[in-house]
DNA sequence: GTGACATATTGACATCTTTCGATGTGAGTC
DNA sequence: GACTCACATCGAAAGATGTCAATATGTCAC
């Protein structure tokens, strides 16, 4: 069983590669065949599926086969929430300074 | 040395790992000292001390040396520089079609 | 300076990740 | 069916990461 941080880890740590970002920037335009992909980065094709792989667990791509192709493609859904988690997590929250406690080192 | 890539690779590595999700959570509403928080997660002292380095090195957090204690806090100019780059990274750019080339698999 | 305390660094270890080459699988073609 | 092509999965090797216990460092109080 996964808990809520482990989760949530997981959706950056698969933004925590540079082939996986650059990855990313290549989605951006538009949709993308495997091959595309792999011309462009200097790496393994089974590596790249590996790296596919993370990035369509973690929400933040889609897959679409056609034939023998797979197709890859940027998921708004899973970059919107990404982002939104980022934002809950870097949010200074308002002190209300519950109980009136500072660190008392 | 380091490329652009990796670089940026790097903040979301220090976002993903579950411990420091929590550490992040927990300087949201204020400072806190190093005991403070390793009062609250279940690792030792010296996991502590590496945990926040590396969310230090990231930019994403502040430290501050308060005679024998620590204090961390939200680093906001990191916060933003990471939002601002989560942003670009999954954005979808206008498809001008640059030589109208589609996948041509 | 000595002792006590908070934190950092080191070294060792287990686990996870990245990578590759080899092999397996599914889809199209003949 | 047999073959080819695109991609996935497997197994192994190398490297990175998370963790702890032990030790070092820096700061304060005496």
């Amino acid at each position: 069983m996964e808990n809520i941080y482990q989760k949530n880890a997981k959706v950056f740590k698969a933004l925590g590669d540079p082939n996986r970002l650059m990855i990313m920037e290549m989605l951006q335009s538009t949709e993308r065949c495997a091959c595309e992909i792999l011309e462009d980065l200097h790496i393994g094709q089974s590596t790249l599926s590996h790296h596919m792989k993370i990035l369509c667990d973690s929400g933040l791509v889609d897959s679409r086969r056609e034939g023998k192709w797979m197709h890859y493609s940027i998921n708004k859904e899973g970059c919107e929430a990404a982002k939104k988690l980022l934002d809950e997590i870097t949010s200074q929250k308002e002190n209300n300074n519950v109980g009136g406690l500072k660190c008392e080192c």
